[in-house]
DNA sequence: GCCAACGTTGGC
DNA sequence: GCCAACGTTGGC
């Protein structure tokens, strides 16, 4: 593929870090549970090879702290048929019109330091980010200069 | 643990 | 189709 889209996924590092991802075998897993049209439709678009920013929700501090990278386009996610997943399954979802797509990603690297959320408010070129702007949407597209200004404010020293 | 924001559900 | 009630996310 040509150039790359950005994203970012957030997830509770108590449930799911960056850390399960980079032991995951083959540091690959599927990115399921998700249950939003919006975040859905931002699944839907990925494509393979495009850059995930991790992002721990709940965390202390809640940060940006490592890159996956889609290994597997959208399908159905096999969760919403689980009867025994109490989060996932969904009973309305049908097996010939699923309801709920997830991809595969796989670890790329751990940021040389987490970018807080305190830190992307306080960034001009960042805080337009979705993840300040919009409420609870677990998926979510990222500009390329919001990707370069992350990750060069990761590759910087801490701010004072 | 609290609660604001906001997506979803369901009564009408 | 409106909107109140409800449930969840996620910062603090």
């Amino acid at each position: 593929m040509a150039v790359p889209s950005y994203w970012l996924v957030k997830t509770e590092p108590e449930v799911f870090s960056l850390d399960d991802l980079r032991r995951a075998p083959r540091q690959t897993t599927r990115w399921d549970g998700v249950r939003n049209f919006a975040a859905r439709g931002h699944l839907r678009a990925m494509k393979k090879g495009d850059l995930v920013f991790v992002y721990h929700s709940n965390a202390k501090p809640s940060a940006v702290v490592g890159i996956a990278e889609v290994v597997k386009e959208a399908y159905p996610d096999p969760s919403q048929f689980d009867r025994k997943d109490e989060m996932g399954y969904d009973p309305k979802a049908k097996r010939d019109a699923p309801t709920w797509v997830t991809v595969d990603v796989r670890f790329r690297e751990a940021l040389p330091r987490p970018v807080a959320l305190d830190e992307v408010k306080r960034t001009p070129a960042l805080r337009k980010m979705a993840l300040v702007r919009i409420a609870r949407l677990s998926v979510q597209p990222v500009t390329a200069a919001e990707w370069n200004a992350a990750l060069a404010l990761a590759r910087k020293k801490p701010p004072a």
